[in-house]
DNA sequence: GTGAAAGCGCTAACAG
DNA sequence: CTGTTAGCGCTTTCAC
């Protein structure tokens, strides 16, 4: 069990701890040959900087955090795992925080993190990534933060994003390309704008097919699985249903399917589903929904490469980064069914 | 923006800064009066203790690491969430470290886990809880863990759990009750111990209700939605296929359904299915998946408070700690068809 | 019960 | 290019 500290290196290598302090962090100006020799050192009594004296010392914590809503499990899971990938080897920790969208308390815990923690950056994902309050809060600290998938205010901080909006244009047109022309929509949770976009990217398909948009066919949902189930249910009693519906995520798309099937529909014959998200739901239903991937866990990694720049470099431009989405097609689609019931 | 220090508190409360360190870090021998006044001093300056400064005198990160396998999203989240609710009221923050069953690098991480950032505690979730290695490396650093859900070497570490084995031979007795007799099992990842118990209670129901355990209805997966897949295409391929399946989690079950569907075979009707875990799957496919809840996130609440009771009294008792399951029952069973294919 | 002094291990100026 | 001197803000002895 290594107890070296930094003055037992500089002992070893003969030289004074501030330039072993140099060595550890990568400051110019020493000459190769005595980092060489301090590196010896370090490697020898396998010497580790003490985080809470670097710390306390340096004003710097060497810790990440990531603020996140509850957009379901894997997607914050594989936002966490991309940030982790690029912050760990970077010698930062990664502290998460919760937060509800609505919730007050948002803004006290940002505040906490930011006075008791001293997190030295903050990662936002959907939906907090547009809490400009929080935001606010940031940036009156000075501290530096990166914003996933923000849908406004996306002048003033770095930020990375995909094109949920062309994307689901291109999904959308995929449908009407089949013949459908009675197309449901289940739009996301209104806190959840990117979500948003997703309606716009199918009302743009519509128009852009000379198809008459039609309230009907649009059920407001909130992401869950739940508003899947209940949106197709309502559809689908319509005096003439749609014959595809376009849910604004997979987890909906997956209760749609539920409620079809439950209903006696076949899939994709006398409805075709699509979802957004590639969720592993995506691939577990049968039939497997028709979709479209995101690259979240490069969006997180390249968001947390921005903020250790940003600390790197002391700087806060814009810097938006983007990551364009795919459609993936699966069983979950076919031309209608013609005329008939 | 508070930049208030000890010594300002201790300034405006007319005490020592050690007075205010006693209050803050609730230590007795202080007089009623002076703690009030300290706490007013506190409230007015809105002051909070700096925690790398506090980590550099006391010895101590005020850190939680949690170490995790690879068991799912939600089952994860879940741990995580839990482990938050309890540990962020008292002033610890949670660090993550998701870790490899298999991989060398655990280790490694696991000492930079406690070298650099001078953890606290830790909490292993499965598979890792039973990483004899890795829980090794820690008791000789002297850093308390908690195990959650171990199924080895119950022995010497405090460690929470819940009743894989009677749990599951209860939900295999419900098939049989229904009258089933050829009921495959289709095993979970042979790293998690803890999955391999709900085998055990699967022979156990059969044998205690006289049938005769079979190989060929049993294959082996790994928890993976891809191994249901496979395992049901096997099992139903058999010249006498089972008329129900036992999948060692959800996820799996839900690889049973869907290739079930894709086979064209009707549930229940034709094939039963079970699962385990009480996964957002076994209610998101159709028809849903009959299992068993786990209390998940109420073992990670229990597995935090029995950590910090350790970091508090610096006692390690094995004190364990029992969150029993309980069986839920859906769409996917009902009788086998009697007769007939 | 409370306080004074002495660090925890490192980085930040400034010298050289 | 390298070393010296001060702290960072708290907890810890050990007095009183």
């Amino acid at each position: 069990m290594s107890k070296a500290i930094i003055d037992d290196v500089a002992a070893r290598a003969g030289v004074s701890i501030k330039t072993v302090s140099r060595v550890v962090n990568r400051e110019r100006n020493v000459r190769p040959q005595t980092r060489a020799r301090v590196e010896a050192a370090i490697a020898e009594l396998n010497y580790r900087p003490r985080l809470s004296a670097r710390s306390l010392a340096g004003n710097r914590s060497f810790m990440l955090g990531l603020i996140y809503g509850k957009p379901g499990a894997h997607y914050v899971l594989d936002i966490q795992e991309g940030i982790l990938e690029i912050c760990r080897p970077h010698g930062y920790e990664l502290v998460i925080h919760p937060g509800e969208f609505r919730d007050g308390d948002l803004v006290n815990e940002v505040s906490e993190l930011i006075l008791d923690r001293r997190i030295d950056g903050v990662l936002l994902s959907p939906p907090i990534s547009d809490h400009m309050e929080a935001i606010g809060l940031l940036v009156e600290a000075g501290i530096p933060l990166v914003r996933i998938a923000p849908t406004i205010d996306k002048t003033a901080h770095p930020f990375v994003e995909t094109n949920d909006l062309e994307a689901s244009f291109e999904l959308a047109e995929v449908l009407i390309g089949l013949g459908h022309r009675r197309i449901g929509f289940i739009t996301g949770h209104p806190d959840h704008r990117a979500v948003g976009l997703r309606f716009e990217g199918y009302r743009k398909a519509l128009r852009a097919h000379g198809i008459a948009f039609q309230g009907e066919l649009v059920t407001l949902g909130d992401n869950r699985f739940h508003a899947g189930e209940e949106g197709a249910r309502q559809l689908l009693s319509l005096p003439s249903p749609p014959t595809a519906i376009f849910a604004a995520n997979d987890e909906m798309a997956g209760g749609v399917i539920k409620t079809a099937l439950a209903m006696g529909l076949r899939i994709p014959e006398q409805l075709s589903v699509v979802g957004f998200d590639d969720a592993p739901i995506s691939r577990q239903v049968w039939p497997s929904i028709s979709t479209i991937q995101q690259p979240i866990r490069e969006m997180a990694k390249t968001a947390t490469q921005i903020l250790l720049e940003q600390l790197r470099a002391g700087e806060a431009e814009p810097h938006p980064s983007m990551h364009p989405a795919r459609v993936i097609l699966r069983e979950s689609i076919a031309p209608p069914r013609t005329q008939t019931s």
